[in-house]
DNA sequence: GCTTTATATCGACATAGATGAATGTGAGGG
DNA sequence: CCCTCACATTCATCTATGTCGATATAAAGC
């Protein structure tokens, strides 16, 4: 573990510039995992209705978002996965919901409250 | 525009659930085309490294990015369209910085605060 | 056990997108 | 002017992924 403070091996997504230090490429990649759970319409949508329902069966997904079954059951595949949707079965329907922390995560991943100084540091082209 | 309060037809992007209330399909679409842009290793990184810096050029992006400069070109292009990065011309180089408010509007997109209370409410399968 | 129902997985297809060589554009410098 | 340099654009290639029909799995109910 570095000492540089910031924690950067925790579960959690590294900040963006909360350390004022660039990402390295494990966690961009990391990141962008995530993000790219999201980055879709369909589960962008479907996030969206199991936050405001609070719990949703996946039987009753496929008519707001007009996609097929396994369609549905692919994205909700990929958003457990990513960790921003917990499963869990109940008979035969799978309910789901939104893991506590996950969005938060992200969200404090995306802050960059304290960087943006103009300092201009080195260049290769000098202005 | 609808006297609901929630303001849906701003420029910026709609909350996830902070109307307690799911996102339309254009509001779907709206929002992961943002998320899109972000949901790259090379852009994630390319932002962190603006946000780090404050103010870079094309040509210094090159080596920690290990891209070629089309490919730089290209991303910086998309994160430009997406509202993330600004550009500015300055004689032969172009300076990219963060957009002042991009980000924090996606991170306010992405509250999920006041939903997720356990109302059943309808459903096709009974538990 | 057989049927029904809910969900997961497989397979195939179509589209989107990341990448870089080649080339275009445009601003300086000589 | 011509050359150089920084960046944008075009084009082609390759990979990733969204989609759904068909099928598998698994749990109830009879």
């Amino acid at each position: 573990m570095s000492a540089t403070g910031s924690e950067r091996t925790s579960g959690r997504p590294a900040p963006l510039a909360g350390a004022a230090q660039p990402l390295s490429a494990i966690e961009a990649v990391t990141l962008a995992t995530t993000l790219s759970a999201l980055a879709d319409p369909v589960r962008i949508q479907l996030v969206s209705i199991v936050a405001a329902r609070g719990s949703v069966c996946s039987c009753d997904l496929e008519s707001p978002l007009a996609k097929s079954q396994p369609t549905i059951s692919h994205h909700t595949t990929i958003l457990a996965r990513a960790g921003i949707l917990v499963g869990e079965k109940r008979g035969r329907w799978t309910w789901w919901r939104l893991a506590p922390e996950a969005l938060n995560d992200l969200r404090r991943a995306l802050d960059v409250s304290d960087a943006a100084e103009p300092a201009h540091e080195s260049s290769t082209c000098e202005d």
